[in-house]
DNA sequence: AATGAATGAGCTTTCATTCAT
DNA sequence: GATGAATGAAAGCTCATTCAT
């Protein structure tokens, strides 16, 4: 665990050892799953006390809920943020989009570990759904738009609703791929994949990105 | 539970009780995870006896491996099927690869609820992964055989192997979006998509077909 | 499992069966001590089904009492067969009674295995205390019918019972020496212990007996 | 139970109740033995609740374990206090080492309880034999050195290693007779028996002790 | 007479949560 | 505010016993 020193003053403290509970949580959501993560493991790693967790969240199931919403948040804000220092041609924006999801701020154990381990818990808790739902309906609206653009641009009169969809898709495939096969997983190949697709569709609009 | 009646047989009787705790186990894994799988939950479902888990099956996690082994099974007995009922041309071949995976047998809650649940269990029981990974290389290797005849056929040249991840990770990722949506999941739409993506890229192929 | 065959005629194989659970029992105390004697250990190596343990004894309790019951009848006519066949002066008779201790009839692991097994249940069942005790009473009466005709023959006047407690004390003990250490037990020694002593109070009696 | 008052300070209650648990235990083993020992009976004795067995102890069995090892050290310190505190001649020496183990600390329900449930486990748990061997070592060496050193003051020839296991056992004895029949015990002619025994042995050397 | 599938009470252990310090 | 000893419900598992076959 990569621990910041302890800051001085009774709040910062206090904002401190919440953040390394909720460091901690993704750590062992991570190692050992949902099922396998209870407040013994993490607080051994956040080196806390016990009741500690139950001071800053009200249960088990807030903080785990917290933990959630923080990535949902984060991932929100890089894709935005990625988005915004793109150029304005929708190709480049497109592409940005792409290139966000397998950005290692993104694409990495611990995200995706977090990510997989409370879709599978969807069914029991649909109030976990809205966070952890395939690509929110923003950056959805935002890709439909894109095509759209795209569409305007070059003449072609690809559906877009279905573009996206299938796009959306297949970025969701490949980091389930990540997800299984960390090790052997190969980023630049599932580029390729992705800009291979895009490129059939909108011929030299994405040349040269992606390609191996 | 629709549960088949009691047969007769001491034998019978048997198999049929081994069956029942499995559907058991299937329903509430899809229903709670299985971190809230328990073993009193299957066997209030089953209506079966406490022990009866530990005589049929040496143990809890005996029985969760034998459900996922079933599971996959299932999965590769039915495309196996439906690629031998189909007929001889490539693009027919990979057409029925992927209405396979779109196919109620296999594109339902249980079956889909199961294999995320164990997914999420991969990186705390590595033994899993086999039995989860996203297609196994079996098929992978006959989608990729199908995509070098299509461009054989056609006179083009893509890249069949990115091809392939390409196109796994579409069904992959409309999975994914029928598992977290199931109610608002549009089977035709997502064919649409997927059938939109091979047409383009081998164009006249696969026309008329997923088409919305 | 050194089994004798199957005999013929119903009541014959009846009673062999019976003979298959108790010696299997037998066993399996020895090996994993009485908490660890499960009827499904017992029938496996039996080769009989669980049901006929209840059948042939009323209970799993029933089952381990007559296995004791059995052990104590053997170790009685065992030690009072010794002394039939002994010689007639009390010298003899009491080296007889002494050498049946550590005849390997008795001093085996599967006897001293069940002996001290139910010597630790004597506290949670008073019930197996007359089956346990150490040496019954009718064999401590004969030994001190014996130092009192040594004390006659010798002209000495060593307290009969007192002796006849130190004896039985001493021969209890080298037997928790075996149970201990039954790897390590050098038979020869301790029967030149017993006699080094026997010899100390009736100088010459038991002289040539018992030496290393 | 006579259980102390509960103390004051926060870490004193903790080793109040760690010692409470410790003490049901024994009691419990002695009882019912080791097969009839539960948590359920250990903790309704101790007044505690079910899960502090396992804050304080790791599992049912470290406890056993540590309850073991703390009368294997009891048993340690207890004759070598006695040794300590005794005269320095050899006669006076051996006489202190017979009397500590008639010693009501030692010779005691609860002692021998626990002693003789575990060594009906050692053949089961062979990691049980160095904590319930018949005299550890260095007592055994300490009354070779014993009988050495009288056989130099008296000029006999006695064999100090035959006579050794030959005390060794018949104290084992007399425990094992005070083990299953404590109500009929009759301390006095235990001694009176052991003594006899020296006496002949070294005549005059251990007179008017232990004599009824 | 003999089987062995099935039962369910009872076991040890885990762990989120509480609360006196 | 922070601690961690203590709780006790609930978990998985064992196993003597039953009884339809």
């Amino acid at each position: 665990m990569n621990s910041e020193p302890k800051p001085k003053g009774r709040e910062a403290v206090k904002l401190w050892r919440r953040k390394k509970i909720i460091d901690a949580t993704i750590e062992i959501i991570t190692r050992h799953g949902i099922a396998g993560t209870t407040i013994a493991r993490v607080v051994e790693l956040a080196d806390v006390s016990m009741g500690l967790v139950n001071v800053h969240f009200k249960s088990k199931d807030a903080l785990l809920t917290e933990v959630l919403r923080q990535m949902a948040d984060e991932y929100k804000l890089h894709w935005r943020h990625k988005l915004e220092v793109a150029a304005l041609e929708p190709a480049s924006r497109l592409q940005a989009l792409v290139l966000a999801d397998f950005d290692p701020e993104v694409l990495n154990l611990k995200t995706l570990g977090i990510w997989f381990a409370f879709r599978a818990q969807v069914r029991a808790r649909p109030g976990y759904l809205d966070l952890v739902g395939t690509r929110e309906s923003e950056q959805i609206q935002t890709t439909v738009e894109l095509f759209r653009k795209l569409n305007r641009e070059t003449g072609l009169e690809h559906d877009a609703v279905l573009l996206t969809r299938a796009l959306s898709a297949m970025l969701e495939g490949l980091w389930t791929e990540y997800y299984l096969y960390p090790g052997e997983f190969d980023r630049d190949g599932a580029l390729a994949s992705v800009f291979l697709f895009l490129n059939v569709l909108y011929p030299g609009r994405f040349q040269g990105v992606g390609v191996k």
